[in-house]
DNA sequence: CGCGCCCTTGACCAGACTCAATATTAGTGG
DNA sequence: CCACTAATATTGAGTCTGGTCAAGGGCGCG
């Protein structure tokens, strides 16, 4: 519907001087080395569903979030991109979707028209739709087959182990964030999940009445019992 | 779990005399013209989830579909693919799903390798993802946001324009197919959209009783209010 | 004709949604 | 630093959609 793009909210930046930002290192660095790059506030909106396409981006650091809204106002969150991830990238005409930030985030701005002629762009971007495409099939499990419970425990495994959000999670056993911000409101979730505000509550309640889980302050969720969690999970 | 590919029901044969397994014609004709290509049987499994991963595919004509299944025997399937395009495609070392045909298929079989070296292979391929991509939103929101009837309304307007299913439908008004063949069980459909065989068959017994579609023989369905259809998916 | 498979239908149940009230947190200004 | 407000989250009660379980129907194939 709407075509504005890059509201008041946003601002933009020169990767440039000594840095040496092409899409990709080496040999992309065709005409100079200059990569542009925007900084996003929290939820802002990088483009609107419907929207013209001209450029797709990488996330350097925070959090964006992929939606499509039914005409009733029915919003499904299809896909989260954390840091190293790259979005916006398609041959058709308009976007299918709307990329808006959960997070202050900044991004590289990359055109497409590079990519024909840079392998590595291409290359890289591939793999980028490879692993997308290899979520968005996890996730379809997830919408498809698994019960409230399940959604959410798979979803603070993900947290767990690094996939979307980036932000300073305290490691603590092998590699593992135990300590992990939810950088989402409720109703984030509960969109990305295919639920409910309410009943992505009431599951992380019960978690923590189980003594699986603890918040600090409500966007910051201290996993006691991995294990557990896990096994709700409907994964294994 | 299961590394056995092709088993007895598959045949394989030849494109052209001296094979040469190239991905692409044109260009990529290096040796010669050679696509090799296999039959399967409907209800062949092309590869197994877990599998090593060798070649990626593309569909002459058939249909395949991709699934995954929970531990505890749930399934989901997650992509439908017909005529033109393309599955199995993947730079990680295991198959993340089962390939498994609706019907009988056959197949061009093609090497990951080849894309690298063959420009044409790779972008096709890209388009090819990218595509897949846009579909897995749409079904996203499908499974994370729509009522039964409204996923088997979308489900019903995917056949009509062409989405999926390959074989031969009667197409009446511009272009749209309006008796169109289910190429699947009532178990496939529920399976592919997140419900079950008993809902399933109870809205396309509505959907009936409204005087929505009608059926042949139960997997062929004639759409008989396109307009009807297409109100109750969602989607406007 | 009879068997087996798939599909349909019905009755009942449960998990998730809706609506509503309350609690908590965050943000603002004194 | 605290008070006040707005936004977000939790909790409860009741409803309803879709799942479960079970019985019956239709069709193809030997």
């Amino acid at each position: 519907m709407d075509s504005m793009v890059n509201p008041a909210k946003s601002s933009v930046a020169l990767d440039s001087s000594p840095i040496a930002p092409c899409p990709l290192p080496a040999r992309a660095k065709s005409p100079q080395n200059q990569a542009l790059t925007i900084l996003h506030a929290e939820h802002d909106v990088v483009f609107h569903e419907g929207d013209d396409i001209s450029h797709y981006y990488e996330v350097i650091d925070g959090a964006v979030m992929l939606y499509k809204i039914l005409p009733d106002g029915r919003r499904q969150v299809v896909e989260i991109v954390g840091p190293g991830g790259m979005f916006g990238i398609s041959c058709d005409d308009s976007r299918d979707c709307t990329a808006e930030t959960l997070i202050a985030s900044r991004l590289r701005v990359m055109d497409h028209v590079n990519c024909d002629s840079v392998p590595e762009a291409h290359c890289r971007m591939c793999k980028q739709l490879q692993e997308q495409l290899r979520e968005m099939r996890s996730h379809a499990v997830l919408l498809g087959r698994k019960s409230a419970m399940e959604r959410v425990a798979s979803f603070i495994l993900c947290l767990v182990f690094g996939r979307h959000v980036g932000s300073d999670e305290s490691c603590d056993e092998r590699g593992h964030k135990l300590t992990v911000r939810l950088p989402m409101t409720r109703q984030e979730i509960a969109d990305y999940l295919g639920l409910t505000i309410e009943t992505v509550s009431r599951s992380f309640s019960e978690l923590k009445r189980r003594g699986l889980i603890d918040f600090d302050k409500n966007d910051w969720v201290r996993v006691t019992d991995l294990q557990g969690i896990d096994n709700l999970s409907g994964t294994r």
